[in-house]
DNA sequence: TGTAAAGTGAAAATCACTTTCAACAAGGGG
DNA sequence: CCCCTTGTTGAAAGTGATTTTCACTTTACA
């Protein structure tokens, strides 16, 4: 999985006549084996531990090109941060996010997801994307 | 309506010890005069029509008071400013966002609301607040 | 009215990025 | 291999939205 990103990643560099380097290797091999929904910032702190001289803009540079090959999706949580998230093909699903630690759940919900395309034939809207956020307290912290 | 959040806000600002300004009144009065969904910049512009004098940073401030004393929420459509939306007691909609012409569009639906309280109870999470938004084109744009 | 506490406006500061730019590397030729 | 065109990098400066600072008002109540 891990490497079959990396493909989709080193076809995309080819495609576009861009080059491999030695930092964008650092970096999605980093950002692969890190937990979901991870601020640049968090990304750039792990980075540091073991590459001291990456730089801060391109770690950005890099996640946002991880975003533009498929591999990563850019998400907002409202804390004034960018996350990126591994992007699974064909898998799409929404997040609850607790507000008080900050942990962030993922679900599916079939059901949902066609309510919303109903809602928008309705309107004679056509969805290109949609984003589903539940903010409250997760099992932990609201005992 | 207007007159009942002025109340609101009245008493809120009673409540907190803090004081009533020609400033906060102005603001109020033009936010609640004004379509939903106004960025500060859009506001402040408007407020500066007839009140050359009114600092942007009272209108960030006031804004800011407004959503604490609950009479206006404040919103992130993703095109990095933010708007602040009239809050109706009791109602709760959701977003159809156009990505071509910014217009947004709300809608109520029921089942779907229903389906996150499913969601998140299965997962023992206690939802405070949620954020549902349908991002494409809207019936205009998409001809 | 006096005065303590809150509010205001202008300007500086902050925050999360983005861009600039000179120095460096990649990946083809030749 | 070496060249050389073109993309890449890191540090630092720049952005744009929002916040804070601060000296100066205003407000509300004693």
């Amino acid at each position: 999985m891990k490497r079959a990103k990396k493909k989709i990643f080193r076809d995309y560099i080819l495609e576009k006549g861009l080059k491999s380097t030695r930092q964008r290797d650092v970096i999605l091999e980093t950002f692969l084996s890190s937990e979901r929904h991870m601020s640049i910032e968090e990304l750039y702190l792990k980075l540091r531990a073991k590459h001291p001289n990456i730089g801060y803009a391109t770690v950005y540079r890099s996640l946002k090109l991880f975003a533009e090959s498929g591999i990563a999706r850019e998400m907002q949580f409202g804390d004034g941060q960018t996350r990126y998230e591994h992007v699974e093909e064909g898998e799409h699903h929404d997040h609850l996010v607790c507000t008080r630690c900050g942990t962030i759940l993922e679900f599916e919900n079939e059901t949902i997801e066609q309510l919303q395309t109903d809602v928008a034939a309705s309107h004679d809207f056509l969805i290109q994307t949609h984003k589903l956020e539940l903010y409250g307290l997760c099992a932990k912290c609201r005992k």
